[in-house]
DNA sequence: CAGTGGTCTAGACCACTCA
DNA sequence: GAGTGGTCTAGACCACTGT
């Protein structure tokens, strides 16, 4: 029997179907495993792969003791690099996850949950330019929107940077954000490289941010640069990618 | 019984530590679901289940037949805007992403599949700001590194533009590439915007780039500016997120 | 051919949600 | 408490890989 044939599989495209057409809309409760299961004709468990397919795709999303649902289309809130600028910065007075958040008529909050002295992870190091013993300062940041956490960061910094400075030691940053007390300290940012790639969630992530199957996320290791183009502060963005995508736009050089 | 004591969520833990600390290896199999039912008194289909968890997050891959095993650290492709650069263009002779895969000491391939006049979707409309009758060249391209199929591009260009050229006749572009050939036509790409975001892989995308449970994929809407900044050109890059990545550096605008 | 993962069954009990 | 999805069992057969 192909695989194309199998009972499980035939059931997983005909729900396919009826979403894709709209008969099932998004939102809208699939028919219990109990009834998928009687209907055609299988096994309970028969059903239930057929549904875990689906969710895997992204296309469906269990909710235990409640059913099964369509998911609905997402939501995506559009980062730029434009995120740094400070002339959105100084006119808006938010910083730039909130100012793009706003953008989308939700709610934003951020909280900064730790801050630490740390010997910096390898991609860091790497990235800054460090000597293999010197220490950076961990800054841990959570972004959410409408309560649901969004996004995740982790920022680095030489210790040189920010000692004595509200870089090491507070988790309030004041007016505008990270960006305008770097440029405080004589660090404006004035270039960036963003590396993105996209993989599932690891198990804190998935707790964390409350990632459902079929969800991945997209990560960013951001680093910025002064005017001297030298490296001054490493940030490493996770978000889920339901909710959150990157918009670049440039000059192509010749 | 809380759900991290279910013999399937620890079976899963003790996996995945095992290859986190290097007890299992990548490319390592691991015990078959029946040896690792026996060992831990279960069911076979509760060892399944297991198993499934870790390839749901990508960590190992099962082959029908062979085994399963530990995925090893994927070479990654980091694909950036200096791949529209007119010097490295003229400079190798090669294409872009020829470049990129030559560069990581892998044999790149590509082919142009199909060209045909469309009703362009709407996304391209929008990005193209297309009259609602204005008919479209799509040009759909697959790339391959080493034999693997690793990226899928859809180009789709105004009639008014491609017309009696390469750009709508002919798979193979010759000379430089898709660019290159833009600028014959009076199009230099000078400006670009690129959308960026992940998900899994759809049922098609699944099967044309063989992608495994537990890989998502990155997705691409480009856009190509001419030096009068106006769109000319959209095409949607999917590519597996285990085998290519992005990389973006700029200037951060006042 | 033996051994692997892939699918399916028919039943049981548990955990969660909601009226 | 009724109804939902989540987990587990013990068994069977199929499809694929390698020797």
């Amino acid at each position: 029997m192909k695989s194309a044939e199998l009972p499980s599989r035939l059931l997983a495209e005909q729900l396919r179907q009826a979403i894709s057409t709209g008969t099932l809309q998004p939102g809208q409760q699939l028919p219990t495993e109990r009834e998928l299961a009687a209907a055609h004709g299988m096994a309970r468990n028969t059903a239930r792969v057929a549904i875990r397919l689906l969710a895997e795709q992204g296309l469906v999303q269990a909710e235990h003791g409640r059913g099964v649902f369509v998911r609905t289309a997402p939501r995506v809130l559009r980062l730029g690099p434009y995120r740094y600028s400070r002339t959105l910065r100084e006119q808006t007075g938010l910083s730039p996850y909130h100012a793009e958040v706003r953008k989308q008529g939700r709610i934003p909050t951020a909280a900064c949950t730790s801050i630490e002295e740390v010997t910096p992870p390898g991609y860091v190091a790497e990235r800054l330019a460090l000597d293999a013993r010197e220490r950076t300062i961990r800054r841990e940041n959570w972004y959410y929107a409408d309560g649901e956490p969004i996004q995740h960061g982790v920022t680095f910094l030489p210790v040189s940077i920010g000692a004595g400075s509200a870089l090491a030691e507070s988790t309030d940053l004041g007016e505008g954000d990270l960006y305008a007390r770097f440029a405080d300290a004589g660090y404006a940012i004035s270039f960036t490289r963003e590396e993105v790639s996209a993989r599932m969630p690891d198990q804190l992530e998935t707790e964390g941010l409350a990632i459902p199957l079929g969800v991945p996320v997209l990560q960013v290791i951001h680093t910025g640069f002064d005017p001297d183009h030298r490296p001054f502060e490493v940030t490493r963005f996770v978000m889920r990618a339901d909710s959150a995508g990157l918009d670049y736009s440039m000059a192509v050089d010749d």
